[in-house]
DNA sequence: AAGGGCCGAATTGTATACAATTATGCGGAA
DNA sequence: TTCCGCATAATTGTATACAATTCGGCCCTT
């Protein structure tokens, strides 16, 4: 029953590159070239292109016409500017799922911000690894809920290659997950109440709070 | 020298199924039989698979997994939230583009208003084309100046989607060419003048009122 | 020595054959 | 009749061969 071929060569491709890159072994400006590639996956070239296609929509590769396709190289001010973006897209999110969020919607998040609560509480080493997760899940769900997937696919991207940037500028930076979490209440709070304006300006406050994580007392 | 065979039949493929779609041929939900179009188009597949990865990326195909591709389906709704996340986009960059735009810029920007002006004076039959055509360069002109790559990528789509949209739906609106020659001028002083507040405000008024286009006397 | 054009190598673009998956329609059982 | 399962057809996924393009260096010219 070792029947698992390569069912989905695509994909394992897409994950391959995407994880060197993400651990920096690729790194801006590389070239990545379709045959090395695929050769070192063990596919052909066929899914390793998909991969690089799907790379390229979501901002990791650059590929100008024929020419070969490059690691992107970002600039650190790109970090801020992912932070921005985010900030006005999904607080404009925000505000809308505070009157679109069904209570099961709501139910969802309360559940989170527990589990994050619980994470922060519990500390250990693996807690910041965790805390992104259900992090990431958390600012998701308000997207499901805010009844516009258009809106939902263009912050994707911005998530994405912030992790990346993140990691490759700002490796070690404090994260400030009990501020994260009180944040997380607000959010949840206006989004019970109804209140847009209210939920538009705490999502505001939050993702631009991550962006300057340098205040005391937090 | 009728040397030309296929030198480009991924980028082909794209245009012919684009085309497609825009006039209506390809209806939404109908599917995206990869040999069919590539019979039709007189590619082999590879190349068409490309342009419907491309179309997907644009919104304009919608293909879930290792499904067959199916033209996107629109709701009516979608006109006006591809207006409300332009607006909120678009004033964004003009915001910033006051700050960062070029004398150069505004040159650019100055000449496609003239054009358009001339235009609307000229009238005649193709005048809502010719305005259309200076009108994206125009919003696009903005976006490069705005000082984010990412930024402009991100709203790409939404005026591509946006055109498939107005077209099935609202074919035959009423354009307000004068009034948005307005709105171009008084955007233009406002980057002229470095003020991003007054940019930014213009920009949402101009695309708003694009979007509610049913106010008499403009 | 600097610059431009040409040739070979590296790489991507395309076509096609085949494998794997998904969809469809039929037949039988409840 | 309705629903489930299975066989078969339709379609997409993958591999590979070949064509076209781009890249890089060398040589020739100035």
């Amino acid at each position: 029953m070792v029947k698992k071929p390569r069912q989905w060569a695509a994909d394992e491709a897409y994950r391959h590159i995407r994880r060197r890159i993400f651990r920096g072994e690729l790194a801006p400006g590389d070239s990545l070239i379709e045959q090395d590639l695929a050769a070192e996956i063990g596919v052909s070239r066929t899914p390793v292109r998909a991969a690089l296609h799907r790379l390229e929509t979501e901002g990791l590769v650059y590929a100008s016409g024929n020419r070969r396709a490059m690691v992107r190289e970002f600039a650190e001010a790109e970090v801020d500017e992912c932070f921005e973006l985010r900030a006005l897209l999904e607080s404009y999110a925000a505000g809308r799922a505070a009157t679109a969020i069904t209570p099961a919607g709501l139910a969802e998040l309360k559940d989170l911000s527990t589990q994050m609560e619980a994470v922060v509480a519990e500390g250990g080493e693996e807690a910041p690894v965790k805390f992104a997760t259900l992090n990431d899940q958390f600012h998701d769900g308000i997207l499901w809920h805010c009844g516009s997937q258009r809106l939902r696919d263009l912050i994707k991207p911005l998530v994405q290659v912030q992790l990346v940037l993140m990691q490759r500028f700002r490796p070690h930076i404090e994260m400030h997950l009990q501020r994260s979490c009180w944040h997380h209440r607000e959010i949840i709070a206006a989004l019970e109440a109804r209140d847009p304006a209210w939920a538009e300006t705490q999502m505001r406050t939050h993702l631009l709070s991550a962006k300057n994580p340098a205040v005391d007392g937090a």
